[in-house]
DNA sequence: ATGGCTTACAAAGTAAGA
């Protein structure tokens, strides 16, 4: 039986809860892992996504900013007691939340913040917040008696483009925020403390160009293309040969007042 | 020319995204 994994930094879900809609229609995942919910728990839009078959619902939402949810219509375990989430460098901003799947995969869906404009830590109080929260992950996951054995997924609006090809011009992007040396390195650093396979690139070599977010900033998005991967689907070693396939909607990006984000999906076999 | 746009909010201009 296949699973199906999807992540989307949706940009507010309120305003773009029939565009959520329309991507289970037709693209039916059975988990879909939302960013930038930006709605307090309370508000959160669950009767409009259990008519859709979306019965299993774990937010974590704060006023305004940030907020992660994860809507599933396979049954959901909290893993992580009554927040469902895990908090990051001391702030209880709503950008973590996980749960176990039926079957037992732990999935982990992540907002890391994006880090402002300057790329200098002592500059910039945002570059030096996306860093820690970075590292506080890698020590999380380095922690082998926490997560040894397990099947693991880790999804989200990671806010980082790791590889050359993850952006338009690696060239161009060096000194800016998202696909920076601090940035890049220590992205590499959290992928080596359990051995993370990145499932995009297991299926599209690290020479093509790949991208999941194109700035509202861009006059013509398509044409220019100046896009960036910054949404990710990782999965941990035991997982590797389930992977089966692996998509990134690009034409999600010209729907109608869509998120600058696209949705990104991984399907285990 | 990467910021030209987009969102939320004790509503007119800020803050934030990245």
């Amino acid at each position: 039986m296949a699973l199906r994994i999807a992540t989307w930094n949706i940009n507010s879900i309120r305003l773009r809860r029939e565009l959520v809609a329309k991507f289970l229609h037709f693209h039916a995942p059975d988990v879909l892992c939302v960013q930038e919910t930006k709605v307090q728990d309370p508000d959160f839009p669950h009767a409009f996504f259990h008519k859709l078959g979306y019965r299993h619902i774990v937010a974590r939402g704060m006023k305004a900013y940030n907020g992660v949810a994860i809507i599933s219509r396979l049954p959901l375990k909290a893993t992580l007691g009554e927040r469902a989430g895990r908090d990051f460098c001391d702030r209880q901003d709503c950008r973590h939340i996980s749960v176990k799947l039926p079957g037992g995969v732990e999935l982990h869906n992540f907002y890391v913040p994006a880090g402002g404009d300057i790329p200098d830590p002592a500059a910039n109080d945002k570059f030096a917040h996306k860093l820690r929260f970075v590292e506080e992950m890698t020590g999380w996951f380095a922690d082998k008696a926490e997560h040894k054995g397990k099947k693991m997924v880790l999804v989200g609006d990671l806010n980082i483009a790791p590889l050359e090809h993850d952006v338009w011009s690696h060239r161009q992007l060096l000194n800016v925020v998202s696909h920076t040396p601090p940035e890049t390195e220590r992205m590499a650093a959290l992928m080596e403390t359990l051995g993370w396979v990145d499932s995009a690139r297991h299926f599209v070599p690290a020479d093509r160009k790949l991208y999941s977010w194109w700035s509202y900033r861009n006059r013509d998005w398509a044409a220019s293309d100046r896009g960036r991967r910054l949404d990710h689907i990782w999965v941990t070693p035991n997982l590797k040969k389930s992977l089966a396939k692996s998509e990134i909607l690009r034409a999600a990006r010209a729907w109608d007042t869509p998120s600058d984000h696209v949705p990104v999906i991984v399907e285990l076999a």
